[in-house]
DNA sequence: TCCCAGGGTGTGG
DNA sequence: CCACACCATGGG
């Protein structure tokens, strides 16, 4: 059991906001689940409670030796309205460090499409190739591996939702699994070198390329532009940019290296009707 | 019936 | 370089 203070780690904002897609609310916390592994997390008291089997791994994921509270001073410092609206209401969200393929993948399938059923895709396709797995009596299914989701046909992936996605998803993990496509040797090159690596896959563009960056890789200046962030530029900034790439380095340039949490502090507030 | 969702690709100019 | 049609699917 891991105890950590609730202040800088909500549950419900940190797996809410659109970062992560397999968790479940479950008795009066949630389930997260992250590779083949599950953990309970249930904030009581000012505390969060992490009941799980894994504590080595879920501290790294959930990222707990880093300091949100400088982040957030620092953030909260940068005197703009909009900003410090969404990092007070949501300062516990945290940047999860995930696994570079499943965030990859789950980007991926993101495309044009809205989170819950993204959730349900993503569900699905955990419960066709995915481990069978058991954790304090509940039963789930482990994100895939590589050599089984590589085994999987367009039409089987067609066949769980994913649309014209399908290829994609096909595409990636037939090259991740031939090794024609290495994301530990990517994390080894500089941003720019990473970043067009990942430009050169089919299906991913300058937005998934910027969550597998901030999600997957921890490039935490990684700042995606989706049509929310887009619409939330134009209506509270008073923006007049309208090239997504444009408008992502706009906001890189205010926060350098917090770019991707205020990224999340923003999506999420606007999507929750703060702003 | 059309619009939208954590967009990207291919084509024509 | 730009604009634009098109890409499946389901919910509002």
């Amino acid at each position: 059991m891991i105890k950590y203070p609730s202040t800088y780690l909500d549950p419900t904002d940190t797996l809410t906001c659109g970062q992560v897609f397999r968790f479940i609310p479950y008795n009066k916390g949630y389930l997260s689940f992250a590779q083949d592994k599950c953990a309970y997390l249930c904030e009581q008291s000012g505390y969060v409670n992490i009941d799980c089997d894994d504590e080595k791994f879920w501290r790294e994921y959930f990222d707990l030796d880093a300091d949100y509270e400088g982040i957030v001073k620092s953030v909260l410092s940068c005197g703009n309205n909009k900003v410090v609206t969404a990092c007070s209401k949501h300062k516990g969200i945290r940047i999860l460090r995930q696994s570079r393929y499943e965030a990859l993948v789950s980007f991926v399938i993101s495309q044009n499409n809205n989170i819950p059923r993204i959730k349900g895709i993503i569900e699905r396709v955990c419960a066709a190739f995915g481990e069978k797995k058991s954790f304090g009596g509940v039963d789930y299914y482990a994100f895939p591996k590589v050599e089984r989701l590589a085994e999987g046909d367009v039409k089987l992936f067609e066949s769980l939702g994913l649309g014209y996605r399908a290829e994609y998803v096909a595409g990636v993990v037939k090259s991740l699994q031939s090794g024609e496509l290495d994301l530990d040797y990517l994390s080894g090159l500089s941003a720019d070198e990473l970043k067009n690596a990942l430009l050169k896959i089919k299906g991913v563009g300058n937005k998934v390329a910027d969550c597998a960056l901030l999600f997957g890789f921890h490039k935490t200046d990684a700042f995606p532009v989706d049509t929310w962030i887009e619409k939330l530029y134009h209506e509270d900034f008073d923006g007049k940019l309208t090239d997504r790439k444009k408008i992502s380095e706009y906001f890189v340039s205010l926060f350098g290296d917090n770019a991707g949490l205020v990224q999340q502090y923003l999506f999420h507030a606007k999507r929750s009707g703060d702003l």
